[in-house]
DNA sequence: TAGGGTACTATAAAAAATGTAAGTAATGTC
DNA sequence: GACATTACTTACATTTTTTATAGTACCCTA
């Protein structure tokens, strides 16, 4: 999640897939360790920082900063700071971002009808 | 895409997300960057190994090795080889890997939307 | 005045994913 | 006997993502 090289093969395959298919481009744009369980998380209502980082009890504080600045840049979610000392954030998913419960929902059902299928 | 550690905090963090989420566990086996288009393009039926190459100019043959791999174990392709002198390969998805259809149509729309929504 | 809470940032390192380049086996054709 | 075809494999290099650790500013409370 640091720069990106614009001159690697890497990223020209990732454009020209992108630029091609929404559905790759869709997918990088929820991808990541943790884009999709904040996601999840925030379709319930915005969270401040914090209260992300309790849901999400294993992610460092520099992931939960980076993932939550990719998704504002994508505008998924809102940014909303309080001049208030201690500071408070708040998150909360845009329009775009709400559209992604349904892709959410039928990304997990799909998953688990998978876990049970390669059971057998 | 080599060996993953068992040992690493990545590994952990990752096996614990998928157990709780469903759609996690979901973007994790699509995920990486040929997947869903490898995916998308069985949708149309069977293809052999040259055809996937043929069709994905830029990707290595590595790397299409690997990502076929990959679904196979997910049981989400199905491989035939065919014992034939030049080898032919094909690839077909399985029953839970046709049942992609749909969640794919749906990322592309949203991909779609995003687009148009991201312009403004 | 020491400590606590909040939402971060900086730097480094580890791990994972992807790319590059070359080689292989088997057979049929020229 | 050289060469082409197909579906790979291997060794290695580079790029990208994720984790680890230690700070920072601000004010409030004890």
């Amino acid at each position: 999640m640091s720069k990106i090289k614009e001159s690697s093969t890497n990223f020209a395959n990732k454009q020209a897939l992108m630029e091609e298919c929404s559905e790759v481009y869709a997918a990088n744009i929820i991808g990541g360790q943790w884009g999709l369980v904040i996601c999840s998380w925030l379709l319930n209502g915005k969270l401040r920082f914090s209260e992300l980082k309790k849901l999400l009890p294993t992610i460092t504080e520099r992931m939960l900063t980076l993932q939550l600045r990719k998704l504002e840049e994508n505008k998924i979610v809102k940014r909303t700071v309080y001049a208030e000392v201690p500071p408070r954030v708040e998150y909360e998913l845009t329009e775009i971002g709400y559209d992604l419960g349904p892709v959410i929902k039928l990304l997990e059902k799909w998953g688990e009808k998978h876990k049970r299928f390669k059971e057998v």
